[in-house]
DNA sequence: TGCCAGGCCGAAA
DNA sequence: TTTCGGCATGGC
């Protein structure tokens, strides 16, 4: 099918945001993305249509809600002030195209424990070789093989030389009780969905190898809430340098963590 | 080669 | 409550 966006969709800023680690580019402008046991492919044709491997009924159920097409981020951006704030605008200006990825909990709270302490590209390699040990072979819609992310049962079942191969360092602990705990039932993280922030946050920090950032990231990019602002060691050189007095979180709420998504990106590019 | 990476744990102060 | 060493491994 083919989607038109006037703006505020750039799936070349989204794949290396820090937010997804799974999105593999296949071709100029043209990106394979597993999410939810599914495929997409999608490729940019002009500036604002883009052509999708799927059909309108996958969208709505699937990929409208994972792009978060029902948030306005260019009203969100055009809340700075320049004056006001003159980094977080050019952040914003530079990262237009940037949206906050609405994606599986359980997937995103694996990734991030497997992100603590390492770089992107780390985080990306032993993620795939996680898929490839214990998620579902399936095929995308032009007939090459991919694998679904792993539920809990499957990272339970892997062995202990199975789990050494995605070189998870002493991260590997981790991921095994978190999956044990979700598999048992102990964890659900379907009813806890449906509870507020604060529960939320406070059960994620009772997992082993989730702290204060890794729990931040969940919130923000499994669980969607938007004001939710992770502070990695990119953005404390941003906050060092950039907002020595303090930063003005409540200005910014309830939309903390979309303008810390912007800054992450700006302040890693330059 | 050495430093750094979307940090957390556990002990010590 | 805050501080701090240790930690596995890969990227650059």
């Amino acid at each position: 099918m083919l989607l038109q966006i006037r703006d505020d969709f750039r799936p070349d800023f989204i794949a290396d945001s820090g937010q997804c680690f799974r999105w593999e580019q296949i071709g100029e402008k043209k990106y394979r993305i597993p999410a939810f046991g599914e495929c997409l492919i999608i490729r940019q044709n002009a500036f604002d249509t883009f052509e999708l491997s799927c059909d309108e009924e996958e969208y709505d159920r699937i990929w409208r809600g994972y792009f978060d097409m029902g948030n306005d981020y260019s009203a969100i951006r055009c809340r700075i002030d320049e004056d006001e704030d003159g980094f977080l605008f050019r952040a914003c200006e530079a990262g237009k195209g940037i949206r906050i990825l609405d994606q599986d909990i359980w997937e995103t709270l694996i990734s991030f424990i497997i992100s603590q302490n390492r770089n992107i590209p780390a985080i990306k390699k032993s993620i795939e070789i996680l898929c490839r040990l214990a998620g579902e072979k399936r095929f995308d819609a032009e007939g090459n093989t991919y694998y679904t992310f792993p539920g809990p049962e499957a990272v339970c079942a892997l062995n202990e030389e199975a789990v050494a191969e995605c070189k998870l360092g002493y991260r590997d602990r981790y991921i095994v009780e978190a999956a044990k705990s979700v598999a048992s039932g102990k964890l659900d993280l379907e009813v806890l969905s449906g509870e507020s922030s604060e529960e939320v946050e406070k059960t994620l920090l009772s997992l082993l190898g989730v702290g204060k950032k890794v729990a931040s990231c969940v919130m923000l990019f499994g669980f969607h809430f938007l004001d939710y602002f992770p502070i990695d060691t990119w953005i404390k050189k941003v906050l060092a340098s950039e907002y020595p007095g303090g930063y003005p979180y409540e200005r910014y709420s309830p939309y903390n963590g979309v303008y810390q998504q912007y800054m992450f990106e700006y302040y890693r590019r330059i």
